[in-house]
DNA sequence: CCATCTTACTTGTGAAATGCAAGTTAAAAT
DNA sequence: ATTTTAACTTGCATTTCACAAGTAAGATGG
């Protein structure tokens, strides 16, 4: 079973304020997007991704996600200057967030990346089961590249 | 079909960043939140919600909302002091993202609201129809109250 | 019909979060 | 031994936020 804090002081106990609470600002999940869609593993991969992020706020997020169980760090065995950057079972379950994110704002905004957009439209179930496929597979060969 | 603008000066194309452009605050899915599920249409009734807004940030939310065109006003025939808000289609089609979030949080976090959550769990999809179909009789007596 | 109340805000101000540039430290590469 | 690289931190200006108070137009009660 998954483990549930004790939830510190919010400012109400509904899920909906939790999610918002935990995953409300402009980074938390473009960072979670990097991880779970685009293999990023490194806080110099997440800094040097699309949206440029800047240093400071990267490392202050990368606490946050880690503080709230969502994901984990690890030494690199084979570069001492490198952190391995993972998803935890709580991180994956945001997929289902995400895929619904993108396919609202494919119907209402003008965006790109329209083959992301058509492959979760064709089979949402199996794009999620393919990421989760695609995490577990990562989680066993932590340390490579 | 729905209309999409010619987006304004984004971070990125992505879908998952348009969508964390638009939403991605402590606020304004608490508000649609308020809409959707217990049928609050007036800024007095989003001021008393249980997280306490301040009303300045809420005047400029529900702006914001108004023009992302996910919500929208009209005068309140009978008092004309009240506006009445509505979700448009586009704020209608969040509630998939507000389920999963909902159901994220559930399952990881110690939250309250339990009916609500079980509610979902049983019969996701029967939940999203009955959102629908609330809001769908909602527009018809947009004056009533 | 006039004072009071209500609704939907705006304004002011201090505190906190954000963005940008530059600096630091330990480890790796040359 | 010197230069690079990775992962940060620090300082500072700007923006956003929260809280308190104020305002204007419409409703309400006597």
């Amino acid at each position: 079973m998954p483990k549930k804090k004790p939830s510190p002081k919010r400012r109400s106990g509904c899920p909906l304020n939790a999610s918002v609470e935990i995953l409300g600002d402009r980074w938390s999940l473009l960072i979670i997007r990097d991880m779970m869609l685009r293999g990023f593993r490194s806080y110099k991969e997440f800094l040097e991704s699309y949206e440029r992020i800047a240093t400071n706020i990267l490392a202050d997020r990368l606490r946050k996600l880690v503080a709230h169980g969502i994901i984990t760090t690890e030494q690199d065995l084979s570069d001492g200057r490198k952190l391995i950057y993972s998803l935890t079972r709580k991180g994956i379950d945001l997929a289902p967030v995400f895929t619904e994110m993108v396919l609202w704002a494919a119907g209402h905004e003008d965006t790109g990346n329209q083959a992301l957009v058509r492959l979760i439209q064709k089979d949402k179930e199996k794009f999620l089961a393919e990421v989760r496929q695609r995490w577990a597979e990562k989680r066993v060969r932590s340390t490579a590249n």
